[in-house]
DNA sequence: TATAGCATGTAATTAGTTACATGATTAA
DNA sequence: TTAATCATGTAACTAATTACATGCTATA
């Protein structure tokens, strides 16, 4: 059983109806893309390499002279994805926020400078939870009503993860100005 | 100027008082962990570039026959250091959380399986909330009590955000029980 | 006397990004 | 007719993880 949860992304993808790769990262542009970023150039060699652990079956399904690869999950891909999303296994959890970072070492600067970048990283967080609100819960709910709702949930639960962000930058930028 | 984030979680480190490349790895397994992790295969090279680019000297300190190699911030790098944290380049933040890919995928599981799934989740996030307040908040109040207060407040809005998800999760968790 | 921690690194591998290359179709 | 979008991929590079290798020192 592959251990990359990029493979499960693809699969979870194919599953909820996006059929082609290019499908596939759009779709993760309009959904996963906060907490789980994707590009081309990482769907198609997992495609290829599903294909040939007989995970995903390929089929051509071209739209015109414009060729396209179309590809279902295998009975083997749909027990793998169960298997990986019941499966105890917990990867610790990576931020990697370049904007943290620089909160952290944000002593070295004068008070003004040290204002200025909570300020930045407050409107990053809001400017965050505006494009969660505005293009990825509206898509989500469109799908919740076919019965899908957990890339609501998870939409709705980005958008208040950082606008609880936001608001915590927003109280110490407050607290700062008047120390 | 060097444009990797890593080579400002060094040199940041370094100025907080870590002076060996051991101590720059355990410094941030205590602080920057959950938010930006780091290896001694990072740090070590990174030591190395920074000493090319003369951002750090190195000089030998041995422990008794221990060799060690104790760096220093030169001007030139304090100098980078600040114009990275002044810069307002948003590098896109990535959070890459395993457990929330599966949130977004839990549709493909049976009911009882799905509130499995969400308790896990809201277990993690109250465990990384109570590592915080219990080994990084101790520490970084510690740094507070000579003039370096940013890591006490990182700290804090780490713990504060682990919390609100944990929170969220252990509602949404209640919610689908009653549905 | 042996285990935990201090200390430094390299090698191999895997993952991920950026840039490049190509060409069809559709809507303004 | 031209710009945007659909569609598929490869090549080169950078970043990051895991495993390996070595040896000292303090303490239980």
């Amino acid at each position: 059983m592959p251990v990359r949860s990029s493979t499960y992304l693809v699969l979870g993808m194919l599953r909820l109806g996006a059929s082609s790769g290019y499908a596939i990262k759009k779709a993760a542009d309009v959904s996963t893309r906060f907490f789980w970023a994707t590009s081309f150039a990482q769907v198609y060699p997992e495609l290829a390499r599903l294909e040939r652990e007989r995970l995903v079956t390929r089929r051509d399904e071209p739209r015109g002279a414009r060729r396209r690869s179309a590809y279902q999950v295998t009975g083997d891909g749909e027990r793998a994805l169960l298997a990986w999303l019941r499966s105890p296994r917990q990867a610790p959890p990576q931020f990697r926020v370049e904007g943290i970072l620089r909160l952290f070492l944000a002593d070295a600067l004068p008070a003004e400078d040290q204002r200025a970048l909570v300020r930045r990283l407050a409107d990053q967080a809001r400017g965050i939870e505006d494009q969660i609100r505005g293009e990825i819960v509206p898509v989500a709910e469109e799908l919740a009503r076919s019965g899908t709702r957990f890339p609501a949930i998870t939409a709705r639960f980005g958008a208040d993860l950082f606008g609880f962000g936001a608001d915590w930058l927003e109280r110490l930028e407050g607290e700062l100005a008047c120390g």
